[in-house]
DNA sequence: CGGATATTTGACCCTGCTCAACTGGCGTGG
DNA sequence: CCACGCCAGTTGAGCAGGGTCAAATATCCG
């Protein structure tokens, strides 16, 4: 949302994240929205020890933090960026208070919450109802559209195995033995953390059964 | 959200919902938003032929049709009606221009959205890592925490098993022996489409494995 | 009463998760 | 320089959760 951004110039305050560094945890008390001015995070909700579930990724001009709006004082999901970041921060009452005051802001922020659910609930419907194979073929389309593609074909985006098969709902291990069929199918292939795919309307045809 | 009413009330039409008809279908053509004046509603999502997954349910001052202020111009869920309801209607249009105008309702329309994507974002955490047995005892706990119990304690919705499956994310049949498995446990039980909660305790560690 | 439609149960079997073994670097120290 | 261990990546065997299908039973209605 970076038309966003000039109504709060003033305020804002930028800063660098680390690859790997958590902008917030899950459970800890809300203190502010970000706004991701380069890098990308990935947004996600603990399960157990070792499992999680990727909700979303955010990338350029997206907004994070949002959550912290709702009922609840605490952030119900983590941001970890997956590269170096620079995002910009407002203390959440400053920003509450603009919204009451911004009618526009507040329907543009309208909007964007009524998108988010709506991806929300399609995920749902898919990880209720789709095939792993076929929630993977999908995670790799999502990645494409909102990251799109380097000069060389690559999705512009480093992502690593583990956080794929969150994104898919799956596992580690399922995610492998899928990929390497995609691979042999001349789908798409995946070579340390770059993904190139070969053939978008077979994966497409994967989505679909 | 009744307190969104009296901005409102010039321009409201109220009317009448039979018990089964949808209010919208997936795939329309938005062109209102209603709120839930008496009665309950499903909103629900299409997978195939027989199978849907039910997103949540709507009561009296919930709002249906939010999702119509998304980039696009067709309701993406169905509503219909679980029994006989009476809703408030309001032209898009009308709706959108109201928010622009007034930051206090924009508001709380924002709470109300970062709310919904909260709890959307827990189901999909928990339709991807949760077993069945424990989804349909979290099914259960939803319908008792949104619906509560009338004098004689069943949960005061009439609901069929089908769409309690369709809540949980799961089929008919797994719905069914599992049910019998909880009254065996002296859980709960279900008599035609009446709910009875005998242990809620009991039935929130099954949640929690 | 007969046919149709909804419940209930049982048998089967397939997807995909778990677990553990195997591989191949790669750093460390002997 | 090689041997050893260690970790990430990779593959396979085994198994069980839960979905599918169909049969058996109950309920509803014309």
């Amino acid at each position: 949302m970076p038309e966003w951004l000039p109504a709060l110039a003033v305020h804002k305050r930028n800063f660098e994240v680390k690859k790997g560094e958590q902008l917030f945890k899950e459970g800890e008390a809300v203190d502010g929205i970000f706004f991701v001015q380069k890098g990308s995070f990935k947004i996600h909700k603990r399960w157990d020890k070792d499992k999680e579930l990727i909700i979303r990724f955010a990338r350029s001009a997206d907004i994070i933090g949002h959550m912290g709006l709702g009922k609840k004082l605490l952030y119900p999901v983590s941001a970890t960026a997956l590269e170096p970041a620079v995002v910009c921060y407002l203390d959440m009452a400053f920003f509450e208070a603009t919204l009451k005051v911004n009618a526009e802001l507040a329907y543009m922020l309208i909007r964007f919450l009524a998108n988010e659910l709506d991806d929300s609930h399609r995920s749902m419907r898919d990880l209720a109802h789709m095939p792993v194979k076929a929630r993977i073929a999908q995670a790799f389309i999502s990645l494409h559209q909102q990251f799109g593609v380097d000069e060389q074909g690559f999705i512009d985006v480093e992502i690593s195995r583990q956080d794929i098969s969150s994104y898919a709902g799956t596992t580690y291990e399922t995610l492998f033995k899928v990929l390497n069929e995609f691979a042999k199918q001349g789908v798409l292939t995946l070579t340390g953390r770059k993904i190139f795919i070969t053939d978008l309307v077979k994966l497409q045809g994967i989505v679909n059964g």
